[in-house]
RNA sequence: GGGCGAAUGGCGGAACUGGUAGACGCGCACGACUCAAAAUCGUGUUUCGCAAGAAGUGAGAGUUCGAUUCUCUCUUCGCCCA
């Protein structure tokens, strides 16, 4: 018997996909439509196991849902733009365009050998300008209608690279490359305005009945929606400034006010701009990253001013106003009052600066002096200390007493405050989408006329300059719009916003004049799943929510405001890590074992290997594995079924080298299982008929499983149903059976398994005289009815034994059974039955004296 | 510090709305084949116990005839926010 070939059999079935245009969508409204998804890779260089477990968890429901005569969308492309091109093009002297397409076409084939169900003519990559042409086109849609705007705004400054930094380049407050100390640097940058659909995007979150609830509470608190007031605090000590406009969650606490903070950035500043210690206090300040967790962990510094600021509730009360480093100019009114004995950052400033600590909530039941010295007390309780707030519960009386106090007085008024703040896209890069703006000779903008679209990337160009190399492109920048002179936009757009409609793209991805077109947008959309990593949970996800509502905005054509109905997010792939005496980092490759205990370097096995915890495959800790090796040794349905065996698809995954030869091995097997089903000969037996029962029973159990695991993403125990099936069939075909129904059977089954290993299990249907093209089989509810049941006994609650019984037996002849029976009547010696629970043709449970 | 989630054999994990805990895989043990090994096949594998039996889903309580599943408290771990 021959093995089973995967080299020849997958080459097979993939050219015939790609010959017979098998995954190839169009617009057919005769059917439902189904859009299935995943998040487009950065073309990196090679697939990485990441990749592998995403797109065949897609592949799995695309190929799924085609068989349930869905009409499925299952598209993919490049995220092609990015610094890695950049950075990569500097270190070996290449064009960016060049690295990004030559990956592109490494990762295409790499994807093509794990057999997706792709309909590759839909292939869009974001680096090129038939793609990004729309995105500019969109930029000024946004601009005309007011959600896109330019303001200063700091940014991390690397003053060596004279480069601005990601936050995640910051590490330790130095440049990743450089080592310089970063700097915040304000700079004009291009703004989405996304806060303006805070509300829309918190309640929308709301419809989102099948995303995944941690992703919504995720999103939430990233929006931040808080009720407070906003305060007016009389200022005195200079003539200039009469008020300065506060916002709190906790006006209540007003009575512990004992400073008022504002941030450095504060309107106020203008007038400490030539005060020698402020600006030194600045400089400090600018040390920190601009982050809100550095913000967060860096210490709490301040800077006195000679300002006064009034309690407005009690005018007795007057307090120093301070410049604070932990006070954000885009979070409220970039200023607070500081109640340090409730708010722990503020009791820290003041231990500090040795200001007055005044509690004015105390625990419920507290009798005594209630006193702060290093915890700020947060929880509920009592007001006290706060004259006619005295006794209010808090925070939910004492807050709103407060505000209407306040409201009355006209001296606040209640505000909603949301954390969300818009959306920076400008990016000091040249491999990014142009931005479609230019600046005439009074430094004012001007709009690139929609007609001129694309403003293409200027290609072959020096990119080892300093800052952004677009700045040094002259005769790129230099440009004449309507007869005058002007300059170009040298920014370039944030790599999310390319992401943040790619999903439009993919339905009309060749139309010409518009990035999408609405009948074949108002069909497809939304995204029915979209698959990939929980790292972007928040911010993509939500630039992709928000985009859908700026196009959505003033706009009646479409029918969507959400993009994505269900969204699944999957766990990472893991690997043990290694290292070698001297703490170098090893790959998996160059350790050896014997006994699974200890290892050793391959090459010398005199030296000892430390072996690490099970971390997330990163090139860093070299602990990945190749997939592109892990395809040639044992074929693409190998991998795809061990990829999804061994853990839930939503949590990580353990790389094993010995889980993904059993999934060879079960291939093998199942092969030869085959062989020995087709050649099976025709037994004459009287027991055909109980078995061919069997049979048709397990089929439709197993197709009743397969199909709600499927459903519910329960993909590893479907590859579990795979061996429970594989387990009994090769018990089955030893018995005497009909060979017609064997078969019948059997070809079911092989319609399930082949979402999973698809080219094994086409190859074997069409051994079996079967065209590719199959849906997915129904339940036949007949083979499931049993006449015989199980039923479990229990006495007291504890099990005691089974017993097989007519279904809907009553509960007094099996009662009578149970006492007649000699296993059981041991337990009935002189007790009499008290009471008995029967749940029908499942169990019942005796209660003796 | 706050929010969310998780905890089941040696390991990864299964168990539908409370109803036989440990499916399935890995590993391990024994056996067959073999001069031998690998591969393959078969049997077994929660723990204690020769057995009958008992205990058992992170710990402790509660609800219930019955709890891996529901409620409360605690411990540990993970993720997100600060």
């Amino acid at each position: 018997m021959e093995r089973y070939n995967f080299k020849i059999i997958e080459k097979k079935w993939q050219t015939f996909w790609e010959k017979n245009k098998t995954f190839k969508s169009k617009l057919d409204r005769s059917k439902k439509k189904f859009y299935c998804l995943e998040m487009f890779p950065y073309p990196s260089g090679k697939i990485h196991m990441g990749h592998v477990r995403n797109y065949t968890i897609g592949d799995v429901l695309a190929r799924y849902k085609i068989m349930q005569n869905f009409n499925v969308l299952h598209p993919m492309g490049w995220d092609s733009f990015g610094m890695p091109a950049e950075n990569a093009a500097k270190e070996n002297n290449l064009d960016p365009k060049d690295w990004t397409n030559e990956n592109i076409s490494i990762m295409k084939s790499q994807l093509k050998k794990l057999g997706l169900s792709i309909d590759w003519n839909r292939e869009i990559s974001t680096c090129s300008p038939d793609y990004y042409k729309h995105q500019q086109l969109f930029f000024l849609e946004l601009f005309d209608k007011g959600l896109v705007y330019r303001k200063e705004n700091y940014v991390n400054w690397d003053p060596v690279e004279e480069t601005v930094l990601a936050n995640e380049q910051v590490i330790d407050g130095k440049g990743w490359r450089s080592g310089a100390v970063v700097e915040r640097k304000k700079l004009y940058q291009w703004f989405f305005n996304i806060s303006k659909f805070s509300d829309e995007l918190l309640n929308g979150l709301n419809e989102l009945n099948e995303w995944p609830k941690k992703v919504k509470t995720m999103q939430k608190n990233w929006i931040g929606k808080s009720f407070g007031c906003e305060i007016d605090f009389k200022i005195q000590g200079n003539n200039s400034i009469d008020k300065i406009k506060c916002f709190t969650t906790r006006p209540d606490t007003l009575f512990g006010f004992s400073f008022l903070a504002v941030s450095i950035d504060h309107p106020i500043s203008k007038f400490y701009e030539t005060n020698k210690d402020f600006i030194r206090f600045k400089e400090e300040c600018s040390k920190t990253g601009t982050t809100e967790e550095s913000i967060a962990q860096a210490e709490k510094i301040g800077f006195k001013t000679e300002l006064i600021a009034v309690n407005p509730l009690d005018e007795n009360i007057k307090v120093p106003v301070y410049f604070a480093n932990f006070v954000l100019m885009d979070y409220g009114f970039g200023a607070v009052f500081g109640c340090p004995a409730h708010d722990q950052r503020d009791l820290d400033f003041a231990n500090k600066y040795n200001l007055k600590i005044t509690p004015v909530v105390k625990p419920v039941n507290f009798d005594g002096n209630f006193e702060i010295t290093n915890k700020a007390y947060t929880d509920p309780g009592i007001i006290f200390n706060s004259d006619f707030l005295n006794g209010l519960k808090v925070p939910d009386e004492s807050i709103i007493k407060t505000i209407e106090t306040l409201e009355e007085r006209k001296l606040g008024k209640k505000k909603i405050n949301f954390r969300l703040k818009d959306w920076g896209v400008s990016r000091q890069r040249y491999w990014g989408c142009p931005i479609p703006i230019a600046y005439d000779e009074n430094n004012k903008i001007v709009k690139v006329p929609k007609d001129s679209l694309p403003i293409n990337l200027p290609e072959k160009i020096k990119l080892n300059t300093k800052g952004n190399p677009l700045d040094h492109q002259k005769d790129w920048k230099e440009v004449i719009i309507e007869g005058k002179k002007c300059t170009r936009e040298t920014d370039t757009l944030d790599t999310f916003v390319d992401s943040s409609w790619y999903f439009l793209r993919f339905c009309s991805p060749s139309n010409k004049d518009y990035g999408f077109n609405e009948d074949e947008i108002n069909y497809w959309m939304p995204v029915d799943q979209y698959i990939g990593g929980v790292e972007h949970a928040i911010l993509h996800l939500l630039y992709s929510r928000f985009f859908m509502h700026a196009i959505n905005y003033q706009n009646e054509n479409f029918k969507y405001t959400e993009p994505f109905k269900g969204l699944f997010t999957q766990g990472m792939v893991c690997h043990e890590t290694y290292k070698d005496e001297k703490n170098n980092w090893l790959s998996p490759d160059d350790v050896f074992t014997d006994d699974g205990k200890n290892y050793f370097k391959k090459k010398d096995k005199t030296q000892k290997i430390k072996v690490g915890p099970s971390e997330s495959m990163s090139k860093s800790k070299k602990n990945t594995i190749d997939p592109e090796n892990i395809i040639n040794n044992y074929g693409a349905d190998a991998v795809r079924l061990f990829i999804l065996s061994d853990s839930p698809p939503e949590k990580d995954v353990q790389w094993s080298e010995q889980g993904m030869v059993a999934s060879y091995k079960f291939l093998q097997k199942f092969w030869m299982l085959h062989q020995n089903i087709k050649g099976i000969s025709e037994k004459k037996n009287n027991n055909k008929d109980a078995s061919s029962l069997e049979l048709n029973r397990f089929t439709n159990e197993i197709i009743q499983k397969v199909t709600h695991n499927l459903e519910k993403f329960h993909y590893n125990v479907i590859v579990a149903n795979l061996y429970e099936t594989y387990n009994f069939l090769i018990k089955f075909v030893k018995k005497p059976v009909d060979k017609n129904n064997l078969i019948k059977n059997y070809i079911e089954i092989l319609k399930i398994m082949s979402p999973i290993v698809p080219h094994f299990a086409n190859e074997c249907l069409e051994d079996l005289g079967q065209k590719s093209e199959v849906s997915w089989p129904k339940v036949n509810e007949k083979y499931l009815i049993k006449d015989d049941v199980k039923i479990v006994l229990q006495i007291n609650g504890k099990k005691r034994g089974i017993m097989v019984s007519k279904k809907n037996s009553n509960e007094e002849t099996l009662i009578n059974d149970i006492k007649n029976n000699n296993l059981y009547n041991k337990y009935f010696e002189n007790k009499k039955i008290l009471r008995s629970i029967y749940v029908k043709d499942k169990l019942i449970n005796l209660i003796l004296e």
